[in-house]
DNA sequence: ATGAAAGCGCTAACAA
DNA sequence: TTGTTAGCGCTTTCAT
């Protein structure tokens, strides 16, 4: 728990002024050879490092990247480790960052705004709250809000998948679908629900509203919404929840009721986050590239940093079903 | 793109000095209630952020907790969501940094001294290179450098799990029996390579030297090492990995050569990454509870910042036996 | 109750 | 080639 050294500590202990140093740590010109290797010297033997953010404060650039999340659960985790293996050879250090927990509307302007203009040179922000940013460095929206996108995004293909995992189950011989929806000022999730609508017309179906809750990917409304439409008499022999979070809290509400999964429910969900293949039963789902979407986000944001025009600033990577141990034919 | 407000801007829009808005935005005593609400609506216009850098650098205390790790991959990344689960319910915001890549000796002392004594308020770093880290903030490591822990830990019972891991190959008739260390200078690696001839050792075989290889938790180092067992003639039956990426790298290496997992050859992991379950064919692997392992660390952590005395500073989580696709018995 | 001024550790003109 | 100086945005005495 002691001191720290500071750049002061070394100029003392090197006998040279405070700017003297700071030239030879960070290799300017006009300095002597031998000076520079005697600050080193120095600098090794106290064990200095620059403080990131004192450095920050005067120079413009950090090297430093960041990620905002609202959380790390499991999404944004795998979006995590795509950003990190795209950014494993630049010299880009990686920063995420969750204020605030993602509770307030908002969290992620607050965030940028705290961190932007002096810690990261450029961000990627997880699923945001709001349209509009202003910031003063590059910034790429992964699975972005709804709304005119002036911000460079990349998504998954929601409506596809969507219409995939709603096909499924009608494929199975359900004709009764529910849908718990996911946050409704995400684009993606405003696509879901488009999906699932859109393949129930395509079959004849009319949607019927008692079958369409409000999951905002909380598990708390999820499981208010997932009892009311479970425990009616006409109660549907299949949901589509928005995402995996909920239709796994789906299948435990179902479980409580004494339904049984996929006999007397099918469920099925979207992401495939890695929970989702490891839950019993094994959740059927829509998989989305998490980690490429993070891989394709951290590609699109070095090459805004780097000041060119990127071909296409809003990519959609495809999805793909998974049918796994949740979802089955009606009985 | 555009510039955010500072306060001074905030300042000159209220009609007030720098020193009142930050007394009101921080609520000091001292200040009018009415100047507070005026300054607080034109905080609120303006769309105003206290730059965590700039308050960073003046207070001691920013409420934010650092995780360090060397990169994010699917062990620290499993790690992280076990630490933000644990903090959710805290004040505490939450900022995961991954410096040089790992690539580095000492990289979390280099991070650590970057960020502490400004920007966070306490840290856990993850899978260390270095014992010690003098710093002006508690510290809490995960899956610690071996050597004597001054610093508080959080570890998995690798020594037990290794045992496991090996009397599993055992059990299943297997004699030759090679490991793929991991890094040497972490305990954990440490503890599997004793479990390893531990186990060994109860069933009466001499460890065969020519079957250990040192992997170092490096794909490429794992590759060759991978080869070089495979290749000889009297070739192991049966692989134990000291992490999940280590194995399935074997697991692949023995694809190439031809070898059947697990006909020809058994494989058997540590850790069980969401990977390990998703690769064809299924991993077997020794489980440890990393989610847990964040979360531990976090609670130690914030008791520790809280000022308490913890009773227990050294942390052990049992590991479990996961046997799946990759072991079977010799031919 | 308010504001002026110092200073956190560092970088970048500018002077010497 | 080196050192001096002026801030970056903020918090915090200390005057007023």
């Amino acid at each position: 728990m002691k001191r720290r050294p500071t750049i002061t500590d070394v100029a003392e202990a090197a006998g040279v002024s405070v700017s003297t140093v700071s030239k030879a740590v960070n290799g300017r010109y006009g300095v002597a050879s031998e000076t520079v290797d005697h600050v080193l010297a120095v600098v090794a033997e106290l064990g200095y490092e620059s403080s990131l953010i004192a450095s920050s404060m005067r120079s413009r650039t950090t090297g430093v990247i960041g990620v905002l999340v609202a959380d790390f659960e499991p999404f944004s985790a795998e979006i995590l480790k795509g950003v990190g293996q795209a950014l494993r050879d630049s010299a880009y250090d990686l920063l995420a960052y969750s204020g605030t927990h993602g509770t307030a509307e908002g969290w992620e302007r607050r965030s940028l705004s705290r961190l932007s203009g002096t810690l990261i040179d450029g961000a990627i922000i997880v699923t945001p709250t709001v349209v509009n940013v202003g910031t003063e460095v590059p910034v790429v929206a992964i699975d972005p809000h709804t709304g005119p996108a002036d911000l460079p995004t990349v998504e998954a293909d929601s409506f596809g998948g969507a219409l995939q995992a709603t096909r499924h189950l009608l494929d199975l011989g359900h004709t009764r679908i529910g849908f718990i929806a996911g946050r409704p000022d995400l684009r993606s999730s405003i696509a879901r629900d488009a999906g699932y609508r859109r393949a129930l017309g395509d079959a004849g179906i009319a949607v019927d509203p008692r079958l369409v809750g409000s999951g905002s990917y909380r598990q708390d409304a999820v499981r208010v919404a997932a009892l009311e439409m479970l425990e009616r008499p006409d109660r549907p022999t299949a949901i589509f929840a928005a995402n995996d979070i909920s239709a796994m809290e789906i299948v435990k509400v179902a479980g409580e009721l004494g339904l049984d999964i996929p006999t007397d429910l099918s469920v099925i969900g979207f992401d495939d986050v890695p929970e989702a293949s490891k839950s019993t039963p094994a959740l059927s789902t829509v998989r989305q590239p998490m980690q490429t979407l993070g891989a394709e986000a951290a590609r699109l944001l070095l090459s805004l940093m780097r000041g060119e025009t990127p071909p296409a600033t809003h990519l959609t990577l495809p999805t793909r079903l998974v049918p796994r141990a949740t979802t089955a034919p009606p009985k």
